[in-house]
RNA sequence: GCCGGAGUGGCGGAACUGGCAGACGCACAGGACUUAAAAUCCUGGGGUCUGAAGAAGGCCGUGCCGGUUCGAGUCCGGCCUCCGGCACCA
């Protein structure tokens, strides 16, 4: 009989749907388990990426289900972008009806893999039902202050004509199309995360099932530092400069201060002083230079001096003000002192424009002359030059000098962070609007929350050319104050895509609400997410924003938690010929193609099976042949034995059973161990495929072997329990075989096996004899043997007597059921 | 530069807490079945040396050098290479 497993998949695949087998509701009495896996951009088709996320999320939640837990396994789309833009200019399709279409397409493939979602949970967040409550939510954050407007030198890319986050743009360049970015000075609205990087910082503690390498990540990327602000008066100005300093202990060495090009005092200061005209060319220099070359290591420390003096607030000591190319305004105060003696940067300054290099710490063993430095001493010491403070431990003396300002007023403790604000316009169409209204009596006025959603006008052109598409639209901008009732325009901007996709998770709890986001009482049910699972690449961008979101909803009142996450699995890359699968490289392998000619369980299987989940999986098409065999060989197996499960009663003792029947209960059974562990614990789904393998492989053998007949229990047992293991992995032709072999309902309605310690004890077990640390000879022991019997036996082994005659035994080391060594001079 | 991760056969990868290195799969080779092929099934296999061959056995072997230990892919110290993150962040 034939494997035809286009038949039985699509059998299956209706079967499923029509008894809604993954539909579920909440339910008190049962320990919940929400899976998630990260939604995708309906591109289009499924990838190699996609089918191996979707895979694995689906392993976990079939397993869990099998295990009795209450399974949340929704999928969606994260439906907003430029392509659906892109293709609306490129072949006059509207981005709604690309979009649409795609995600026709892309349901219809995931069905197709039998990941067991439960579809009626599903959600796009391109729909007013959905972009409703993303605007619902940019209105809480308004209503906060954590929704805010403002001028800003942003990220500017040409070819999306867009700005873009910090969190989108990679070593300068667009994060989605690659081109580089530019900088421009527009108006645009932020998120206040500012505001949250202490806690978004700290909670990451609490993060005990997400990688190690995700959470370093998003430290880097929050990247505290603790110091203090110090306030330098300006010399015949009224004006004071504010320095953020991580190293207020070395403040008696100031020996210039320097500000960002950009900063808002430069030209005042400057003005009227000879520097002026050197002062305004370097800082059209600078807006001319882009920001990679600028804020690069390589690029040499340029600055020039401002014809003005600060003065030392703790020396009374006159410094020259500079401006130069690697002080940054958007960083701290946009403001530095100048330390050459104790920071490298300073040091490289101050050697280029000659200005004094003053030592305020020497080590305690004078291993470096401070005195004649080559380089900048950064290393910890004792305090010199710096008045009171002289002859302390520089790290004491940096909190003695925190607090003796703070006492004058003249400076504060303060923690300054990496992070910035996020920037969510995005000046684009197929966005969620920003509900803003301008009104020019009422200024910047919020749509009331029961005016949502603002409805994303459809008859638009899209021709690529001029600005956002949204500003063209008159009866969208066109509309009245919701306060004064007067005339008024709308915000054209739409929501940068991760606005959407920073509470979706919440919104699958309950997701046909139509009075709020969600109810806090599903949420409570449902959240956190037990396991979550996504690309590596989203470990700072949309983990981030989500942790944001849900702390912001959190202080609201409306989410239970204040982490949406317990558990992080990030996948790594398919890779086909070593590199990432792209259309550019034409090294493509279509899931569709896979599954028409081996079907969803083996390209299932395979992904699977070819490396560890966190790992890049090369792809091979040899290793699918593989699986495909795999399967066929369990097809043959299971129908050469269907008739053994009917022999086969759960809980029933065996009796009679032979050395082989002995064996094979062993191999069952520590089968069901080492797979229930590797799903379990590790998500080493590789190992768990090639456990079942050998199980097959010792059941092929058993009967090749014994006559079947002996003990149809023992083979009924084992296929029984081959099937359901397989289960979560090939759900298909498990659940066919589950019919074939006369089970009644479905396989993933089952219970999960579980191991029969009886069976695992073992008569006799195998030992290595080793003469010092080399393995000489094996033999087989009582399980129960001690110590002393086993040490006798493998010193009376003729092989080991024979290596051991002529010198002294030193010592003996056994290792219960695994070893003994026995060491000779 | 700082931080994180990884280096194991021809290939993907196993080896759980220091205890038989190379499970399982791929590719390869030999055999069975077949008129033949495909499919299927069985067997073999890290390198190297000794032996006419075979049986058998010795030595070497988890990026490199050293250490701890009866015993190291695994632990410690020092490097090398690759991948990822951060980086003129004051």
């Amino acid at each position: 009989m034939e494997y035809r497993f286009s038949e039985i998949e699509k059998k299956w695949q209706e079967r499923w749907e029509k008894d809604k087998a993954f539909r579920r509701v909440e339910d008190p009495n049962k320990k919940k388990f929400y899976m998630l896996e990260m939604f995708p951009y309906p591109s289009g088709k499924l990838h190699m990426g996609h089918v191996r996320n979707y895979s694995i999320g689906d392993v976990i939640a079939r397993y869990r289900t099998m295990q009795g837990y209450n399974v949340l396994h929704p999928m969606g789309w994260d439906a907003f972008g430029l392509p659906a833009e892109n293709a609306a200019i490129a072949h006059q399709i509207h981005p709604s009806t690309w979009t649409w279409d795609n995600i026709n397409n892309m349901r219809e493939q995931l069905k197709g893999l039998g990941i067991s979602y439960d579809w009626e949970r599903e959600v796009a967040t391109c729909h007013p039902s959905y972009y409703r409550w993303t605007q619902w939510m940019f209105l809480q954050f308004f209503k906060r202050g954590l929704a805010y407007k403002k001028r800003a030198f942003v990220n500017w890319c040409p070819s999306c004509s867009t700005v873009l986050a910090n969190e989108q743009v990679v070593d300068g360049y667009c994060e989605r199309c690659g081109t580089l970015v530019a900088k421009k000075d527009l108006e645009q609205w932020f998120f206040k995360i500012t505001d949250y990087a202490d806690r978004l910082l700290k909670d990451i503690d609490k993060l005990t099932g997400w990688p190690e390498k995700v959470k370093v990540m998003q430290q880097n990327w929050i990247g505290r530092s603790e110091g203090a602000m110090v306030d330098f008066t300006v010399e015949g100005s009224g004006e004071t400069i504010t320095v953020f300093t991580t190293r207020p202990d070395t403040i008696y060495g100031v020996t210039y201060m320097v500000l960002a090009p950009e900063h808002p005092l430069v030209l005042k200061l400057a003005q009227g002083t000879e520097q002026e005209g050197e002062v305004r060319a370097f800082i059209d220099k600078m807006q001319y230079m882009n920001e990679i070359t600028r804020t690069s290591e390589e690029t040499e420390k340029e600055g020039v001096f401002i014809g003005r003096y600060a003065i030392n607030p703790m020396n009374g000591q006159r410094v020259p003000l500079y401006i130069a190319n690697y002080v940054l305004l958007d960083y701290g105060t946009g403001a530095v002192m100048g330390v050459p003696a104790h920071d490298q940067r300073d040091f490289k300054f101050a050697t280029k424009y000659g200005l004094p290099i003053v030592p305020v710490i020497k080590p305690e063993d004078d291993s470096v002359d401070v005195f004649a430095l080559r380089e900048a001493f950064e290393g910890q010491g004792i305090m010199i030059n710096s008045g009171p403070f002289d002859g302390l431990p520089n790290k004491e003396a940096m909190q003695k000098i925190i607090e003796y300002m703070e006492e004058k007023g003249i400076g504060k403790r303060h923690v300054s962070y990496r992070l910035r604000d996020w920037l969510i316009s995005r000046q684009r169409y197929w966005g969620a609007p920003i509900p803003i209204i301008y009104c020019d009596k009422c200024g910047i006025v919020p749509v009331p929350e029961d005016q949502l959603p603002v409805i994303l006008p459809t008859d638009m052109k899209f021709t690529g050319k001029g600005q956002s598409v949204l500003a063209e639209s008159k009866s969208f901008v066109h509309t009245t104050c919701p306060q004064c009732g007067g005339p008024a325009r709308r915000e054209t901007d739409t929501m940068d895509t991760f606005v959407c996709s920073s509470f979706y998770f919440l919104r699958f709890t309950d997701p046909r609400n139509a009075e709020a986001p969600f109810s806090r009482q599903k949420a409570e049910y449902w959240m956190p997410v037990d396991q979550y699972v996504g690309g590596v690449e989203h470990a700072i961008l949309h983990l981030l924003y989500a942790r944001f979101f849900t702390k912001v909803l959190y202080d609201i009142g409306l989410c239970p938690v204040d982490e949406p996450f317990t558990n992080l699995l990030t996948q790594g890359m398919v890779l086909k010929d070593g590199s990432k699968m792209s259309k550019s490289k034409g090294n493509v392998v279509s899931p569709e193609a896979i599954v028409a000619r081996y079907g969803a369980d083996t390209a299932r299987l395979f992904v699977l099976f070819a490396a560890p989940p966190e790992r890049d999986l090369e792809w091979s098409d040899q290793g699918v042949e593989g699986c495909y065999r795999f399967l066929n060989r369990v097809w043959r197996l299971v129908n050469e034995c269907k008739d053994a499960c009917k022999h086969y009663v759960k809980g029933e003792e065996f009796t009679n059973l032979s050395q082989q029947d002995k064996e094979l209960r062993y191999v069952v059974h520590n089968t069901i161990k080492r797979v229930t562990v590797d799903i379990e614990e590790r998500f080493n789904f590789n190992t768990a495929i090639s456990a079942i393998m050998e199980m097959v492989n010792a059941i092929y053998h058993y009967k090749e072997n014994v006559d079947v007949q002996q003990n149809m229990a023992v083979i009924g047992e084992a296929i029984t329990h081959l099937l359901l293991l397989l289960a979560p992995f090939a759900p298909y032709i498990t659940e066919e075989l589950w019919e074939v072999t006369g089970h009644e309902g479905s396989i993933h309605a089952q219970r999960w096996p579980a191991y029969d310690p009886q069976a695992l004890v073992q008569e006799e077990v195998e030992m290595v004899v080793q003469v010092n640390g080399k393995v000489r000879d094996r033999m087989m022991v009582p399980a129960d043997a001690t110590q002393q019997v086993i040490q006798d036996m493998a010193l009376s082994l003729s092989k080991i007597q024979e290596l051991i005659k002529d010198r002294s035994v030193v010592k003996v080391i056994v290792v219960p059921k695994k070893l003994v060594n026995i060491v000779v001079k």
